[in-house]
DNA sequence: GCAATCACG
DNA sequence: ACGTACGTGATTGCT
């Protein structure tokens, strides 16, 4: 086997400045990438390897900035025409098929030093593809290293195996670190010995062999008097610089063989390199030219649009085209734009073009689509790009994703000189608007998130829709007479004790009866009057009774108006409730439920919690109920990599007992109930970005002894304090927080001159990565839980999602199936550094089986 | 249309 | 001196 490791920073330079300044007609730059390829396919075919892998740096700081503050100092970052193919670049070796691997703390070189250490280990061959020399130190039996260069302007490349270099510098591979420790690197800003340069490193280090017997032996070496008065002034110098240019060769990278072989070309590639308008690069990668950028149009500008009543063939047709949903008078349907031409659509119409896989269609509401095709039977597959989720992932903090606003805020212009209508205007505005954002979901590294977890979940979410939560109305109107009764009870109960009647539901009403005519002792809180919330109230429970009947009549009235009567009116005819799913509403990555809410159906209390028995399974069909177990602790253990939590969840311990512990100082078993509690909550404020006011309100102990936990937490986990930091510092450095998915949240607080706001922006930026990662898991999850139970044929399908919960409807004879499934997917879908483990039941009702 | 409250993860 | 945990949605009362 024979493996293919390429410096991807590297080569990407030595191709940029090799190359003149390139664009696509819209002014996107690619020589870099275009000179990238072009290196990358002359290795493939003059190496013959078999495996291939492409390093690149991370922007993180690395553990030689630790051990020197000067390390790369002057490194001034790259030029714009080249940062924004960087991330253009790995998008199309991913979708190529090419294994990309980064490392956070670690540089390209390390990583490549690993993987050649690898082969070296197991008798494999590898060739380095790099222009830095420092590379050279890897060479060894199995190991050479392609070096490119850009010598009178001519790129051309050098192999350098152990015998080439002896020819060139008289020493072993791992004898070029010593060479460098005496010369020192500029370019890297390692100092080495003052006044020595490459020639005489090269001599001293050819007759001495290294820097240990040069300085064992200072004294008695034959060398000039001045070359040794160097070299002791700058002994430090010389040791330090040899740590700083030694190669690490232990990164942890976890790659296994199979990942290193090329996979097929995702049809991705076509698209991207059409986009970056690679032509001549195609052939030489076998990629075919799927959707091209339809030329018709002018970038970053709305192009002219004819009309037809005269539908071509849409089972026919071919190739990029647009769509929005078009109902006026009470009509579906939709206007197409293909070929710089406006139909309009009816249902079926529509259902038909859904049905074509040659056409590739941009939209902006693909669920409803998705929906649309699953009505009639077909499985679409021609939706491209649903420019609405792009734009969502670009900036989840906005609330308007219109065609027409997106294209003020992206530049394209959507003028309407010709008096369109509005969707018209928007549908001729899709081309260049969907441009722009590919443009933006590019540079921002997220085409993967978008075409492997959004625009899929659409299609999962469509159909979760459609296919809805069955419940028995009778039990919640019987339960409905129940509360009812009670709250009547009550009611008359509080009047009494009162001593009036009044609107029990009216907070500046209660407050009045509470606080100002029976004196209890109210602490003005809110900005209309007396604060009645619940923990006000649970705090005067003492005083008077009256306020623990008035916090039930609470509870029971929200219970009849949120969830018997808010859920009996969205119970369709098919005695299902079918919520909406909103994959657009949440700045972390969540979904949200409306209409009504299915994400919050109360069970923490028993009252509540009868609710889920009405949730059931329709007759001859099971529920499936699996959730995952404190994910966001697992994912915060993961992203901070704090040994402590890690080890706690390798071992499957009880985490909040393990935290007692800690945090309280005493052996696991001695952790009381009332310890577990508080450390549990300490656990979730972490998560939250927590401070010891809120802590200590939250359980109920003085200011000092939260601010002691929060101590003792800090202390014993490490990492998490040190990720705490670093991520608010990278926050604020980069103006946006991002999952392990590469979602991102912008974070304009931090820059207020608000102490408070700039607090707010702290918290989130610790929060957002945690919950965020766990959105983007279980979207993972419910994808791939879809797909199986689509493709094994199985009568079972997903109903609902509660962000760390998936419940599915299963026919008896497979609910097992089903289940095995639920907890093989969701537990494997992403591989953390910590086990994902999933909680699964089985049960006629929602209440049965979590 | 907003504020207050409370249901969920 | 000041406010005080992340993310949602629905209902009610009141301006």
């Amino acid at each position: 086997m024979k493996l293919l490791a390429i410096d991807g920073n590297s080569i990407l330079n030595r191709a940029f400045y090799g190359i003149k300044l390139l664009t696509t007609k819209d002014g996107f730059y690619t020589n870099g990438i275009y000179g990238f390829l072009n290196i990358l396919h002359k290795l493939m075919t003059q190496t013959g390897a078999d495996r291939f892998a492409v390093a690149f740096d991370m922007r993180a700081k690395t553990f030689r900035h630790n051990m020197y503050e000067g390390y790369k100092a002057n490194r001034h970052g790259m030029p714009e025409e080249l940062a924004q193919q960087l991330p253009k670049l790995k998008e199309l070796l991913s979708a190529l098929g090419f294994c990309i691997i980064e490392c956070e703390g670690y540089e390209a070189d390390d990583i490549l030093g690993t993987l050649s250490k690898m082969c070296d280990d197991r008798g494999d061959d590898c060739v380095i593809a790099t222009g830095d020399r420092d590379s050279l130190q890897l060479i060894s039996d199995n190991t050479s290293v392609l070096l490119t260069t850009t010598k009178a302007s001519q790129p051309s490349t050098v192999m350098y195996d152990r015998k080439a270099l002896f020819d060139e510098y008289g020493v072993e591979p791992p004898q070029m670190i010593d060479i460098k420790a005496l010369m020192g690197d500029s370019s890297d800003c390692i100092p080495g010995v003052s006044g020595i340069g490459k020639v005489t490193a090269q001599k001293l280090i050819s007759e001495y062999h290294d820097i240990d017997n040069i300085y064992d032996n200072i004294d008695s070496l034959d060398i000039k008097p001045g070359v040794r008065a160097k070299l002791q002034k700058d002994r430090d110098m010389a040791y330090l610089s040899r740590r700083l240019g030694t190669i690490c060769r232990t990164a942890p990278i976890d790659i296994n063989d199979r990942d290193l072989v090329k996979r097929d070309n995702s049809d991705r590639a076509g698209a991207l390199m059409s986009s970056l308008e690679l032509f001549s690069l195609m052939d030489k990668f076998g990629v075919s030219p799927s959707s091209p950028a339809p030329s018709d149009s002018s970038p970053g500008q709305a192009g002219n649009v004819e009309f037809s009543s005269v539908l071509p063939d849409l089972s026919a047709i071919g190739g990029d085209a647009y769509f929005v949903f078009d109902e006026d008078n009470g009509k579906s349907g939709g206007l197409l734009l293909f070929n710089n031409t406006v139909y309009s659509l009816n249902d079926g119409e529509i259902a038909v073009l859904l049905s074509n896989e040659r056409v590739k269609l941009v939209c902006s509401d693909s669920k409803k689509l998705f929906k649309t095709a699953a009505l009639n039977g077909i499985s679409a597959k021609c939706i491209s790009l649903d420019i609405t989720l792009a734009a969502y992932l670009l900036d989840p903090n906005s609330s308007d994703y219109d065609i027409l606003r997106l294209c003020g805020a992206y530049s394209v212009a959507a003028d309407n000189s010709a008096g369109l209508s509005d969707n018209v205007k928007r549908l001729a505005a899709m081309p260049a608007l969907s441009r722009r954002l590919m443009e933006e979901i590019g540079i921002n590294s997220m085409s993967g998130l978008l075409y492997d977890i959004e625009m899929p979940l659409s299609d999962v979410l469509a159909r979760m829709e459609l296919e809805g939560f069955y419940v028995d109305s009778a039990e919640i109107v019987r339960y409905k007479d129940r509360l009812i009764d009670r709250i009547d009870a009550l009611q008359m109960q509080i009047y009494t004790m009162c001593g009036e009647e009044f609107n029990i539901n009216s907070p500046k009403q209660l407050g009045e009866v509470l606080f100002e005519r029976m004196g209890l002792k109210g602490s003005k809180k809110t900005k209309t009057g007396y604060s009645t919330s619940a923990d006000v109230l649970e705090a005067l429970a003492g005083d008077n009774p009256v306020v623990t009947l008035i916090l039930e009549y609470r509870t029971l009235t929200k219970f009849v108006s949120t969830y018997c009567d808010g859920l009996l009116s969205c119970i369709a005819d098919d005695d299902r409730i079918h919520t909406t799913f909103n994959q657009t509403e949440t700045r972390t990555g969540r979904i949200s439920s409306t209409e009504p809410n299915l994400q919050n159906i109360p069970i923490r209390t028993d009252v509540g919690r009868e609710f889920r028995k009405m949730f059931r399974a329709k007759d001859g069909y099971l529920l499936v109920d699996a959730d995952y177990s404190q994910i966001e602790l697992r994912v915060l253990a993961h992203i901070s990599g704090d040994n402590a939590m890690r080890q706690a969840f390798i071992e499957n311990k009880d985490i909040h007992q393990i935290t007692a512990s800690q945090v309280f100082g005493i052996p696991e078993d001695f952790v009381t109930p009332v310890m577990r509690s508080r450390a549990k909550a300490v656990n979730f404020g972490i998560v939250y970005g927590i401070g010891a006011f809120s802590l200590a309100k939250d359980i109920g102990v003085s200011f000092t002894e939260a601010s002691r936990y929060i101590k003792q937490y800090m202390a014993h986990y490490s990492g998490v304090q040190e990720y705490m930091k670093r991520i608010v510092e990278s926050a604020k450095k980069d103006g946006f927080v991002r999952t392990e998915f590469d979602r991102r949240r912008y974070l304009p607080e931090l820059k207020s001159s608000n102490r408070n706001l700039v607090s707010f922006g702290e918290r989130v930026a610790r929060n957002m990565p945690i919950q965020g990662t766990a959105a983007d898991i279980i979207k993972i999850a419910m994808i791939r839980v879809n797909g199986r139970l689509r493709d094994e044929g199985l009568d079972a399908r997903l109903v609902l999602q509660v962000h760390d919960e998936l419940i599915v409807e299963a026919k008896e004879d497979i609910a097992r199936r089903a289940a095995d499934i639920l907890r093989e997917e969701m537990s494997g879908c992403v591989k953390l550094s910590v086990p994902l483990v999933v909680d699964v039941g089985i049960g006629q009702t929602w209440f049965e089986a979590h």
